[in-house]
DNA sequence: CAGTATCCCGTCCGATACTG
DNA sequence: CAGTATCGGACGGGATACTG
């Protein structure tokens, strides 16, 4: 990576970064639960899913904590939880605008991945 | 975002992560540590530090912290730590090239953060 | 200056059992 | 089906004191 394109990059985060606390920084309240970004990932590619789907997909997971990684994924703003009164019951996951606008952020960094944790 | 351009995203980032351990999702042990971007952000815009300067940069984090953080983030290769053998000791922290390599990525999860966590 | 060495505590998280 | 409730252990991380 050149220099120059280096230190606009930085010059723009930093604008960006005013405070621990600021909503750029806030973004990274999604990578704080162990299993935010599975849970995460696995929706991205189902455009909707219920909750045993998740179960399947994400075997090890507890009821406990997929609950609880919903939960917080919805307090974020990211997935959306609809309840549907039937017998049996029927609750259906899908991303928000907010979520799928997460997708180019995630692509970039498993890039790097991709190219420097081998 | 549009759904063609989402759906592009999402194939090209399954093809990435082929499972939890490949290289791309490996790249989530950056944001494991509570200070690890913490500590990488500071020394983004430092091109080299040494441990006070975290110190002083980081005023809440504690030694045992600091030298934890370090470590983790030299193991993952994005920060590289250089000693000079002199009295008193003058230890040197900067950025790898895969450590600046992050920027980009970093940025634009970021941004993301700026427009939807307000 | 640049760290170790201990001790200790809170929370995270897993396992299991139960329910509208 | 889609969760809650409860318990207990492991571990991340804080505070403090010490060292080459």
């Amino acid at each position: 990576m050149q220099e120059s394109k280096f230190n606009s990059y930085v010059e723009k985060l930093t604008k960006l970064c005013t405070s621990p606390d600021c909503p750029a920084c806030k973004s990274l309240l999604l990578f704080k639960g162990k299993w935010n970004i599975e849970v995460l990932f696995v929706l991205l590619q189902q455009t909707t899913m219920r909750f045993g789907d998740f179960k399947k997909a994400i075997p090890n997971i507890t009821n406990t904590m997929l609950t609880a990684t919903l939960r917080d994924l919805e307090m974020l703003g990211v997935v959306k939880r609809t309840q549907y009164n039937e017998i049996p019951p029927r609750v259906e996951y899908s991303l928000t605008e907010s979520g799928m606008a997460l997708l180019p952020g995630f692509y970039e960094i498993a890039l790097w991945g991709d190219q420097y944790m081998k």
